[in-house]
DNA sequence: GCCGTTTTCGGCCCGACTGTTTTCAGTCG
């Protein structure tokens, strides 16, 4: 069994037990393990076999974790999880993710309806059976349909681009309102999540009725899914849910801090207030002893109060970023101001929109020292890759461009698919002479993990190699990664000194966020870059930012950072790290 | 189930909104 499939398992217990309506902190500490499985950079089952102590050691694994984890490695399944599914038919599960309804509603529907599934609780709503129950009107029963048909509707999350869009319109439209003094986002667009499922808008007015009045009206608003004096839930045309929350100004700060969340960061910290003889809302800090606050207007106020420095948005998701913070070990994360150039990109030479020259004075704008022109190699025939005749006519046009002098170095690169057998698309003679050789996977996708490890690996181990690009191949919302062992292929970029690209294509991010971190952790560089097709796209670098700073990365694990000179130390492979 | 500079037992985060409850339970974030 692999992490995904274990941390599942902790998962469907936590849902069952809280259907059963057991302890809540055992529930929670099932959440918990399958949080920390799940976001594990090595593999549960190999550790338990090699080095135990490694899986024990870490906080909020216990005894009894430890006995199911190795009953699953050991047998593929575990007792209590079976039992409990024997009581409970997981079909329910999904029933949780009905807005509205939650374990007790859940529980009371099965045992007295016997809904098992959302097919059941559709019927027995349209039939007018819920409202039969006690605590159940027709408004509620009502509610649950409209639920049940937003839940289908949008069963997925949208991209963070398109939510830091969206939450752009929305804080920019607030802006201008004389009842509004200042507007935020929150939530996991603030901490740059790369799916967003509603977007958090916090408001400081002193008129707080006109001013919720008034964000109702912002045009663009389907439906209204609450309001009350201090908040408001509408949804957009698009389908995309917006929670307002208006508050005073004092308490500004401990809101922001709040409703960034994670929710399991604030979890934490609320602990921490707690231990310190505080009380941690979205009010403020609070001394318990006369419930005097002691802090809200600012962020930095409330983790002072708590003895730790500011911690980033990003980092915010109790993946250690309070005991870093704690012992002064935070990182300090890469900027997008950090980035000297992009090195992957895209003209009309393949399936880009741009010529050489439109992708160049794109960068200058964007202030880069240089780009790598990277087209794709001729197995994408559909697309017009380059075959090496015409790879070599490019690189002549990219000399004749750097001769003219553009205020920025263009460097000669090609995006070479890495064949089903690991070999390279195109010969080492053409390859030898470019700047930069970005390889990449655009083919038979579904071969099994063994395969697809050796094919990239192989390609890793060419001499010529210097980038390995969407190093998953996922597309969000559209295709899984491929299977497979990143730590396989990280070890052997490391010690074959290539680097692992962050491709900032919103779509793509792809290494995502902990596989930036596990990357930091093995000690292999990486590239972030936009793989542009037009010269529109070089802003894209923002989303790639983004995900390396949720995987913990500082400037100097990222390549294209360093200065030209520095960076062709790396390219010509004399120099990594 | 996990954990320990109060503790190996007894804790484990906080507040608002909704609907239908006549005093609060359930849900959400």
């Amino acid at each position: 069994m692999n992490n995904r499939q274990l941390s599942a398992v902790f998962d469907e217990m936590a849902d069952i037990l809280e259907i059963k309506g057991e302890n809540p902190f055992r529930i929670r500490s099932f959440r918990r393990v399958a949080e920390i499985i799940a976001t594990l950079d090595f593999g549960v089952a190999e550790s338990l076999v090699q080095d135990a102590s490694r899986i024990r050691d870490i906080p909020g694994i216990g005894e009894g974790t430890m006995r199911k984890l190795e009953e699953l490695v050991k047998t593929g399944q575990c007792e209590e999880h079976q039992e409990l599914r024997r009581e409970l038919p997981p079909s329910m599960l999904p029933l949780l993710s009905v807005k509205g309804l939650g374990p007790k509603r859940v529980k009371q529907f099965w045992n007295s309806l016997q809904v098992a599934n959302l097919e059941d609780l559709e019927t027995a709503a349209r039939s007018g059976k819920l409202r039969t129950l006690p605590g159940i009107g027709e408004k509620t029963e009502t509610a649950i349909l409209k639920a049940i048909e937003e839940y289908r509707k949008q069963a997925g999350r949208v991209r963070l681009d398109q939510a830091l869009s969206v939450s752009a319109d929305v804080v920019a439209y607030l802006h201008e309102l004389p009842e509004i003094e200042r507007v935020e986002a929150a939530g996991s667009v603030r901490r740059r999540k790369e799916t967003v499922g509603d977007i958090d808008i916090l408001i400081a007015s002193s008129a707080p009725a006109e001013a919720i009045a008034r964000v109702l009206q912002f045009p663009g608003i389907r439906d209204v899914l609450a309001q009350g004096d201090t908040k408001a839930s509408v949804i957009l045309g698009r389908g995309l849910q917006v929670d307002f929350r208006i508050l005073e100004h004092e308490a500004f700060g401990a809101a922001l801090q709040y409703f960034t969340g994670s929710k399991e960061h604030n979890v934490v910290l609320r602990e921490r207030a707690k231990r310190l003889g505080y009380k941690l809302s979205e009010y403020g800090v609070f001394r318990i002893a006369d419930n005097a606050r002691l802090a809200g207007e600012t962020e930095e106020e409330v983790y002072r109060l708590l003895q730790l420095p500011l911690i980033p948005p990003e980092l915010r998701e109790n993946r250690g970023e309070i005991e870093a913070a704690e012992t002064g070990e935070l990182p300090e994360l890469i900027r997008v101001t950090d980035i000297r150039g992009d090195l992957h990109m895209h003209t009309e030479a393949s399936d880009g929109k741009d010529s050489i020259q439109a992708m160049a004075q794109a960068g200058l704008a964007a202030g880069y020292q240089y780009i790598a022109i990277t087209d794709h190699s001729k197995a994408l025939a559909m697309i017009g890759g380059l075959d090496e005749r015409r790879l070599l006519e490019q690189a002549a046009a990219i000399d004749a461009a750097n001769e003219a002098s553009p205020g920025i170095r263009i460097l000669k690169g090609v995006e070479v698919d890495i064949l089903t057998d690991g070999t390279l698309d195109l010969s080492d003679e053409v390859l030898s002479g470019l700047d930069i050789v970005v390889a990449s996977v655009h083919s038979r996708f579904n071969m099994n993990r063994a395969e697809m490890t050796e094919r990239v690996c192989r390609a890793l181990r060419h001499p010529l190699v210097n980038i390995l690009a969407h190093p998953t191949g996922r597309l969000l919302g559209r295709r899984e990664p491929y299977d497979i062992d990143l730590e396989a292929v990280m070890t052997v970029a490391r010690d074959h000194h290539v680097v692992l690209e962050v491709n900032s294509y919103p779509d793509r991010l792809d290494l995502k966020d902990l596989h930036c971190r596990m990357a930091r952790n093995l000690g292999v560089l990486l590239s972030i870059d936009t793989d542009s097709h037009s010269a529109g796209m070089l802003g894209f670098v923002d989303y790639g930012i983004a995900t390396a700073r949720r995987g913990w990365i500082r400037a100097e694990d990222v390549i294209n950072t360093r200065g030209l000179d520095s960076l062709m130390r790396i390219l010509k492979k004399k120099e990594y790290r």
